[in-house]
DNA sequence: CAAAAAACATGACGGCCGTCATGTTTTGGA
DNA sequence: TCCAAAACATGACGGCCGTCATGTTTTTTG
């Protein structure tokens, strides 16, 4: 632990990052005023109805955000790997957190308060557009979202959850439940919907680890269009 | 047409818009900058898969953002009245658009090209700051209608549709189709569904109009919590 | 390592709601 | 004003998929 390097400059995760062309002296800034964490997975980095005190720069690691309906169901909006930043939309629009911050896989993270991010952003103009360039791919992203819940059949919809979540996070391995909650359907569904792909040859499924055999013809049952 | 007045400074919509708080040089700068327009309704102002040149500023009349999936069906993903900007997600994420903007009722709109807003932002950091809110809560908005088309009915959603587009866009006359477009579902759901609220005295149908008798029920009825 | 918990799996049931077809009413433009 | 087009309306049908119930396997933890 005393070994590691904890420095910005040195981060594995910076080149992937929003963070990625600071100079050197917002780097020493940003050192100075972050707090660097390990988390196991399960742990709640934030939680729904909280108020957002800065934002989770994702070193290693897996996080979800989760949110709940009034019945309870779990959703899941959005995944972050390493590079990643979380947190800053309830920093911009005053509000609450909409959803929960958990963590996945064992995650490194470092916390940069509030008053310290809008900081830099106040000193670096090129920093907010990078924000507004994040948020709005963000944005992107839930609109097509939206769009296959309401078009595309839970089959379509697994089938593009399991290239996706294969294509981002490689080594993990996601439950049958978790699969549900980002297709927006049930764990009963995926399960059924699997068996049926392994039928058609299209994955292997081994205990909890599912191989995708034929990557083609399952990005082609997605309906996903690039 | 010729005794309006088309300055920025005595705009009726600047009051709600992001840009409110211009200066007066700023607006002056915008006003030698944009192109004020009418536009009537079923007009195009952009297509989905061309790029953004600039953004657009509503003056009057409403705006929907519509996009289509590959089997050709429509989805409303937002509205814009007086006082919205339009386009800047695509400005920001230097993508095309990725739905088109369509005139619904009679507006007057000005743009604002891309460089003329890029260079407004960097000379005005507060700016930025508004845009990201405004982003941070497109985001939550998107997040919202995610979470209730995978967890609410169709008559759920069906009631929500009709108080959203009546508290927004009073004036407005929507179409069956509209309200399917916006709640997910199609027109022969949002009809049948209409006759069941109007037998439960919840509204009352006159041709295209639709008037709200119980919107206290309505509410109770979308499952929306505030 | 054993017990408990979580995840995986399968079957049965049924209702929501999308689709198609057909007819009526309303709207809007020449 | 009249006609075509769009919007509204209603019925029938059926399949998708959510729900519940029950049992097995895997994983976790003390």
């Amino acid at each position: 632990m005393s070994a590691e390097n904890h420095s910005c400059q040195h981060c594995q995760s910076r080149p992937k990052s929003l963070l990625c062309s600071l100079q050197q002296n917002e780097l020493d800034f940003l050192d100075e005023n972050k707090f660097v964490g390990k988390h196991k997975p399960g742990q709640y980095l934030f939680y729904a109805g909280n108020p957002g005190t800065g934002i989770f720069c994702v070193v290693s690691g897996t996080i979800k955000l989760e949110s709940q309906d009034e019945t309870g169901k779990s959703h899941l909006v959005q995944i972050f790997k390493g590079g990643s930043l979380i947190g800053y939309r309830a920093l911009f629009s005053e509000e609450p957190y909409q959803s929960s911050g958990i963590v996945v896989d064992e995650a490194e993270i470092c916390f940069i308060p509030k008053a310290a991010i809008l900081d830099l952003i106040s000193k670096n103009p090129d920093l907010s557009l990078k924000f507004l360039m994040q948020l709005s791919n963000d944005f992107r992203q839930m609109e097509m979202r939206l769009q296959r819940v309401s078009s595309h059949s839970a089959a379509e919809r697994i089938a593009e959850a399991l290239l996706f979540l294969r294509e981002n996070f490689n080594d993990k391995n996601w439950t049958r439940k978790e699969i549900a909650e980002w297709a927006s359907t049930t764990p009963e569904t995926v399960i059924r919907t699997l068996s049926d792909f392994e039928g058609e040859g299209l994955i292997e499924q081994k205990g909890r680890t599912i191989r995708i055999l034929n990557r083609a013809k399952l990005l082609e049952k997605s309906k996903i269009t690039f």
